[in-house]
Parts: structure tokens; sequence; C-alpha cells
DNA sequence: CGGGAAAAGCTTTTT
DNA sequence: GCTTTTCCCG
């Protein structure tokens, strides 16, 4: 095998003999290189079987990339290697053992929406008062105590609050268990249990898997470090990679910890650190490095590189959130023309997903194309959900959040009424909701219409089931759009939604087409495999990722990504470090790490913005620059300002006036004479307009302005001109 | 049952 | 302030 692509630390990780290893891989190190090489030397020069690693990932991305790659290095497909995520492995592993793990053989899984309707219908089932008791709250709880390992009865009572909250998580895990659904929790939890009581299979499993790697260690809770020392037991070789510096997750459960407990629960674990970075220039580094250094008790890394030091970190002060918007949006345009830069190489990463609206709307102004990451996937949309829950009640009658879903959509006459003796018919006689429903009838209980519209419902079903029993999934999946009558309601729907609407469920035939040209099911039935799939793979659209756009996400996103520019806006106190992390130093520390992960993503220049002032839930607020900012030492950065007379960053402002190229905004600036109301103003972008109100003096002004064509701005008086 | 008014959020997100 | 969800009534 050929090693000699790798530097000498990540040779000695590939090669290293069998036994357990930590590797702390620092950013842009070169990570994923190491881990795909070492499963390949394993395979190849300590003759492991495919069969007998596990490798564990955190998203389905990351575990398709390895598998890719993996099949490559080793020109075979590598279908035998358990190589998924938790999650993904752990539903693998109860679909196998179902029944010794107490499920039924169809069962479902519940995403975070089908868990959070739950929640709430058992919420309403105790006769809780749903403002004392808020379904967030109690699927919050839920998740926290499953992550911890705990089931109901092992959660201490501490006070009232959490006994009531103790009585609905166990009334869920009943829904849950009626229903024959789990939840994401559910499926590392069952996984474990089952493995801790049942020596059987915990000894086959640790026979079985004689190597396991874990990528991304930093993130794992403790039922993810609980599940990997189970399947790893006393006798095999575990190899974790992580970076400390990257955790950004402890607020959902994420255990920085778990790196250094590995030490200790995993005898003799050696510990190699990846500090050669391929990816940023030696500003960047040195930036990331003094930035990261301010917090305590870290493992210790500092990133080098043999390239050059590249340019200096830009920062810039903006005036207000539109004025910072129209710095970043005026420099890609720069960026654009005067250089090679595409756009795709152009990212703009911020705290919350909220700033992303300021800086669309300025890159629509000047026609730059974007991409926004993170928002609905497919299958989290609604009309997914719909089709997808006929899909789930075919494969299974009991399937309670999927009923609840599709029993009155498309509307058919079943009010809320009907639904609620249902329920409650279920509830007291311990049934689904589906064989309440068919006892009701039985029983005569409905009036003559409702039961006209019941029945329908029911034959609908059960017609649905036998007439796509011998179909293809996609047939099947095309079938039920159109006999549940999900298209014809989607088709009502006006305008440019209900169209896309249609479009999405269209797609579902195509998905449902791909898949099962995909084969791999896993020797389940295809329906349950897609559904599966659907649960478990949230499938980001990557399909136009080849269109030139720039990048918009929130820097959580940006993780495990990198750019040739990176803009980072709204680098100002509470909002990065954000305001709910601010009385807490463990919170302060993981947002610094959030900023490190936000600078490591640059690959050649980084630029750090802010405004002076910034206008959220209505209110403006006056805030100070990030303290980030001043952590990174003063010589690395080149201040750009509007104005000159006062500098941005405080007491340190010297050592920043040292900087070369800024004050581009200053002549400007110090020609503008101010303005009054009424006066008809020109902007090189808006056009022109009438002055409604001014505020401050001189280069300070505010100046708001009605334009012509677009509408009310406020706007710094450098940007304007006198018509 | 649909549409409009009122009210409720409002940090970060994967599975 | 703006957007999304809920609620209430015709």
């Amino acid at each position: 095998m050929i090693l000699n692509s790798l530097n000498p630390a990540q040779q000695e990780a590939v090669r290293a003999p069998l036994g357990h290893q930590l590797v702390l891989a620092g950013a842009g190190s070169g990570k994923t290189r190491v881990l795909t090489h070492r499963i390949a030397w394993l395979v190849e020069n300590e003759k492991i079987a495919p069969s007998r690693i596990l490798a564990v990932t955190f998203t389905n991305k990351a575990a398709n990339e390895m598998r890719a790659r993996i099949e490559k290095m080793l020109h075979v497909p590598a279908k035998s290697m358990w190589i998924g995520t938790f999650h993904g492995l752990s539903h693998r592993f109860l679909r196998a053992h179902w029944q010794e793990a107490g499920l039924p053989q169809s069962f479902q899984i519940l995403d975070s929406d089908d868990q959070f309707r739950m929640i709430r219908r058992v919420i309403h089932a105790l006769n809780l008062d749903e403002d004392r008791f808020p379904p967030k709250e109690s699927q919050w709880f839920i998740n926290a105590q499953k992550e911890e390992c705990r089931e109901p009865h092992q959660v201490e009572v501490r006070d009232f609050t959490v006994q009531t909250q103790i009585r609905i998580y166990q009334a869920y895990h009943e829904a849950c268990l009626r229903a024959g659904v789990i939840d994401f929790a559910d499926l590392l939890l069952k996984t474990y249990k089952l493995l801790l009581t049942n020596a059987e299979l915990r000894a086959h499993y640790q026979d079985r898997f004689r190597c396991l790697l874990v990528d991304e260690f930093q993130d794992t809770n403790t039922i993810q470090y609980a599940w990997l020392k189970l399947f790893a037991g006393d006798s095999n070789s575990v190899m974790i990679v992580g970076d400390d510096d990257q955790s950004i997750y402890g607020w959902r459960g994420a255990r920085i910890e778990n790196i250094q407990r590995f030490s200790k629960d995993f005898a003799g674990a050696r510990i190699i650190r990846l500090e050669q970075n391929y990816r940023s220039t030696g500003t960047i580094l040195k930036a990331a490095n003094a930035l990261i250094s301010q917090n305590a008790g870290r493992l210790g890394k500092n990133l080098w590189t043999e390239g050059k030091d590249g340019e200096p970190i830009t920062v810039y002060a903006g005036f207000n959130e539109t004025d910072e918007a129209f710095f970043i949006v005026n420099r890609i345009r720069e960026l654009k023309q005067k250089s090679d830069h595409v756009l795709r190489e152009m990212a703009v990463l911020y705290r919350s997903n909220a700033q992303s609206r300021v800086i669309e709307e300025a890159l629509m102004q000047f026609g730059i194309p974007y991409r926004v990451y993170g928002g609905l996937r497919y299958f989290d949309r609604q009309e997914i959900k719909d089709a997808l829950a006929y899909l789930r009640i075919i494969a299974n009658r009991s399937d309670d959040p999927a009923f609840e879903r599709i029993i009155n959509t498309p509307v058919r006459g079943i009010g809320d009424r009907t639904l609620v003796s249902i329920r409650e018919h279920a509830k007291s006689h311990a049934l689904t909701l589906w064989d309440a429903l068919l006892q009701l009838i039985e029983q005569k209980h409905f009036s003559t219409r409702a039961e006209t519209a019941l029945l329908s419902f029911v034959n609908l079903i059960n017609t649905m089931t036998e007439r796509t029993l011998a179909l293809e999934l996609h047939k099947q999946v095309e079938y039920v759009l159109y006999a549940s009558g999900l298209i014809e309601h989607y088709r009502k729907e006006k305008g440019e939604k209900g169209l896309t609407r249609l479009e999405n469920l269209e797609e579902l035939v195509n998905a449902a087409h791909q898949f099962s040209q995909d084969g791999v099911t896993d020797d389940m039935p295809p329906l349950a495999a897609f559904l599966a799939y659907a649960a478990l793979e949230s499938s980001d659209e990557q399909a136009d990722a080849y269109d030139d756009c720039v990048q918009l996400m929130t820097l959580h996103s940006a993780k495990g990504l990198e750019f040739p520019v990176v803009f980072l806006a709204g680098c100002e106190e509470e909002l990065f470090p954000h305001y709910l992390s601010m009385n807490d130093p463990k919170a302060i520390e993981e947002e610094r790490r959030l900023c490190y992960v936000g600078v490591t993503r640059a690959m050649r220049k980084l630029y750090m913005t802010y405004a002076e002032v910034r206008r959220t839930y209505g209110k403006e607020a006056y805030h100070r620059p990030s303290r980030f900012l001043h952590e990174i030492p003063a010589e690395l950065i080149d201040e750009i300002r509007f104005r000159t007379k006062t500098a941005r960053l405080g007491n340190h402002a010297q050592a920043y006036s040292s900087g070369t190229g800024g004050n581009h905004f200053t002549t400007a600036a110090e020609t503008q004479n101010a303005f009054r109301v009424g006066q008809e103003v020109r902007h090189r972008i808006f056009g022109e307009g009438i002055v409604l109100d001014c505020e401050g003096d001189g280069e300070d002004m505010k100046v708001k302005v009605r334009f012509a064509n677009v509408g009310t701005k406020v706007l710094i008086a450098s940007y304007l001109s006198a018509k």
C-alpha cells in the first residue's frame, strides 16, 4: 500500500499496531484521509476481514464519503463493512434482532416532528396543561434522559416538575411501544440495552468486530460512548479521531470529556497529533491558534503550515447590519471581477440563521446568485411527510403518528370530535388508533355521516394495501400519491407553493425508483427499507451544488467544509458570543471553539465583519466588537473603517492603525456634508430618493431615505450624495 | 373547513 | 420587527 502521500504523523496513525489509538486531528490536517487509509491498511496489511471492521461517523454524508473512498482504495465493494452513523448502524442491528429487542418486525422510526406531535398528544391524554408543560420541554427532557441511558424508572425524582416529566416520559414510552415506533434516541438506547442484557449477542458482536473506528469523537454523547464501549469489549482495537477544539455540540449533549475519558477506559491508548495543516495560510492559522489558546483544559495542539503567511485578516466595522452586508457583497463583486475567484469559492458564515436575511437581500440587489444551506430538508416537507404517512400505515396499521397525520388529510369530513373519541377509546382500551377505529365502527358508535367517512377511510387504506402488494416500490409510491388524493389536494393549492409541492411529490416517485435501483435493502421488504431510509437519511440537496453560488450557512453547518474566501459576519458581543452563552464560562468556550471552526474554514482569505448597530427582534442595539476579535493578534489584522476618528476595536486600536490598505471609505465620508430632511439625494445602487429623517451628524449621520424604486431605507451619509 | 386575525416565538442541528 | 403557528368565527 502506498503511503508516500502521507506525512510522518499521518503514517504513524495509519500504520500503528493493533490496539487503541487517539488521533487528535486539527482542522484541515487530513483526518478523513487518515481514517480511510487506516481501514485500507487494516484490510491489506493486518489481514482483517472487511466484515470485522466497524466505522462510525455522525452524518450520512461522512459515512457515504468514507465508504466510497475505501472502495476506491481497495478496489472491492466494502458492503460487508459496517460503516455508518451511530443511528444507521443501530438500525441495522435492531432490524436483525427485532425479536430480542421486543420490537415488531415492521417497526418504524419517528423523526423529531413525529416525536413532538406524539408527546403533545400524550400530554393532552394525561390531562396536563400544555402551557405548564410545553411539549418542547418534555421532548428535550425525554431525549436528554435517553442520551444519558436512563429509562423512565431510572430517572431520579427531584421535584414535582421532574415527577410529571417522568410521567410524560413513561406515557410516551408506552405509546411508542403500542404503535410499534421508535425515535432516534431509542435506536441507540435499545441497541445498548439489548447488548448489555443479552450476553450471547454481546459475545457474538464483540467477537465479530476486531477493529472499531470513530470519527468526530468530540461530538459523542454519553450513550454513544457507552454504545462504543459495549461493542468494543475488552479485546478489540479502537481508534478514535477527533479535535477537542472543534467541539461545538455541547448544547445537544456532546461530551467533550469523552476524549479524555477514552485514555483512561481504553488501556494503553496511544496519542497521535496531526498538527500540520494543508488548508489555510500561516496568518489564518496563527489567528486560530491564538484564539483557541484562550480556552482552558485543552488537550493542546498547535496548527502549522509549510505554506506562506498570505494576506492579513480583514476586519470591517460596519455601521449597521445593512452596511455590513453591502461591504460583504461589494467584496464578493470585486473578488469575482478582479481575481479568478468563482462565487462557489466564497462563503458567508454567521452565528444564527436570522442573519442571513439582510445578506441575502444585499446579494439579490446586485443579482449575485447564492445558496443558503440548512433549510427545510426534502423528507421533512409537509407533502412528503403526508405521502410517507400513507406508506407507513400500509406497512404498519398500528403506526399512530402516521394515522393522526392522514386520517383527515386530504380533508374527508372526519372532524376533531370524531378523532377525540377514537383517541379516548384507544387510550382506555390500550389499543392503537387503527384498532380503536375498527372497534368503534363495529359498535356503531358514530353518526351515519361520520361512519361513512370513516368507512371510506378504512376501505381506502385496505384497498391501497392490497393493490400495491405486488407493485414495484416506485409504482407503489405513485399509486399511493394518486389514490390517497394527495396529488388532487395539492393541485388545488394555489400559487407557487402548490406547484412546488406537486413537484416534490413527483420527485418522491423518482426517489423511490432510485432507491430500489441502488439495491442494498438488507433483506428488508423494499417499502420498509425505503421508509427507514427516508427517516434516517436526511438527504442534503447537493444536486445544484455545481451552480456557481455564494455559499451562506451557519458556523455549525460549516464544520468540515473549506472555502478559499470566508466572510465571518456578525462578530459582535451578544451575537457572537451569543447573549444566551454570556453567563456561562463553559458556554463562552464553546462559542470560542465555534469561532475557531469558522476561522479555520478559510483557505486563503478571511474577512471578519461586525455592525455597530444591529436591529434584532425589532430593537436597535449597540454592541461592542466581539471579544474574539481582540483575541486575534493585532499584527494579523488589517482593519477597514468607513471613518477615521475613532478606532473600532477599543483599547487595542493602536496596533490596528499600522494596517495597510484600509480607509477605503474615508474619502467619501470626509467630503460628505450633512443632509437635511426633505433633501433630494442619490445612492449609487438605490437611485434617487428623499431624506425623511436624520440622526447624528457629520460622517456618523444615519439618514432615512425614501427611494423612488426600492422603498425606505436607513443608510449612512457617506453612501449618499446630494442630487 | 377555510381564511384572516391574534399570538407566540426568537441560537446553534443530526439522526 | 418579522415570520410562523394557532385560534376563532362565519
